[in-house]
DNA sequence: ATCAGAAATGATATGTTGTATCTTAACAAG
DNA sequence: CTTGTTAAGATACAACATATCATTTCTGAT
């Protein structure tokens, strides 16, 4: 477990939790919104956005544009209900949004899994060496690539 | 500066560092690599592999197909003549090859430049988060987004 | 020098990821 | 109900990356 613990939240009660937090910045969760983050959280491992459209226009038997999928993912991505990983071009659901934190990512490069870690004092870390040559609007990209432990 | 001094290598000085190191792994340091190594250093930011394509295309005269540069900014990266930034689907230039280091990037969404850090204690506590969920074969990817000094 | 094998590069095609632009649909306010 | 706004669709294309096979270049043995 990481260094706090979180409610984490599964399936429908994890879509409710999205919601709610959608709705509390004024976006609305319509349909599409909804189907995108169902299929988002389906997903053990992160996804594409073509592998979401491709997904979501199969379960709703009617096309979803990749476009589209991309400005709902960018959505999510900014009210924390998902989270990129950048070295995978992927996207995660966020199992406890609600919850702001520098997001540390492992991903396995053989069974493609990302575990999602948060250690504050470690991110904090690197915002400091940022913050050290001047840098402002600070995002930190902290991911680590690997074979993780079932696959070793 | 960092937590301790490189000997920082400019134009031929760093291509002649550059090719000590690819011929210590018993690689050859051909035109074509001269070529595209000297592009790649010649950017003050990452540069794309289309980029480089289409910049050593044009110093020679011939095309240089986009995979060739794949393949030859790949065999950089594995020996450490170059880095690729992960966020930004881009190279560097390593300006002091041969010596190895986790690197830290820190890449202005405003004017792109890419700025290079080594802080090997950092970049061990994150090697040691990934060790400890049992993670091998580890490759941290840090890199920080934001607004450099210049820019704000 | 010449030939055979290996390594490097080229040509080409295609797959994957991401954006731009414009149109249509859904929906809420007056 | 119509008008203005937001969401989503259609389409096209740009940018990034890889796969496959052909050609060239290099090297080492004869």
């Amino acid at each position: 477990m990481g260094k706090h613990d979180h409610h984490e939240h599964h399936g429908e009660s994890l879509a409710d939790a999205a919601r709610a937090n959608l709705e509390k910045s004024g976006e609305k969760w319509t349909n599409t919104r909804a189907a995108i983050f169902e299929a988002l959280a389906g997903f053990s491992r992160p996804a594409s956005a073509y592998d979401i459209a491709e997904l979501v226009s199969a379960a709703r038997g009617k096309r979803v544009a990749p476009n589209s999928v991309y400005r709902i993912l960018d959505l999510f991505v900014a009210n924390n209900l998902a989270m990129r990983i950048e070295s995978a071009n992927a996207y995660l659901a966020n199992s406890h949004p609600g919850c702001e934190h520098d997001c540390i990512f492992l991903v396995c490069d053989s069974c493609g899994e990302a575990t999602h870690i948060d250690d504050d004092p470690l991110s904090q870390q690197v915002r400091k060496v940022a913050k050290s040559q001047g840098f402002n609007s600070i995002r930190p990209v902290i991911e680590v690539r690997g074979i993780c432990q079932k696959c070793s």
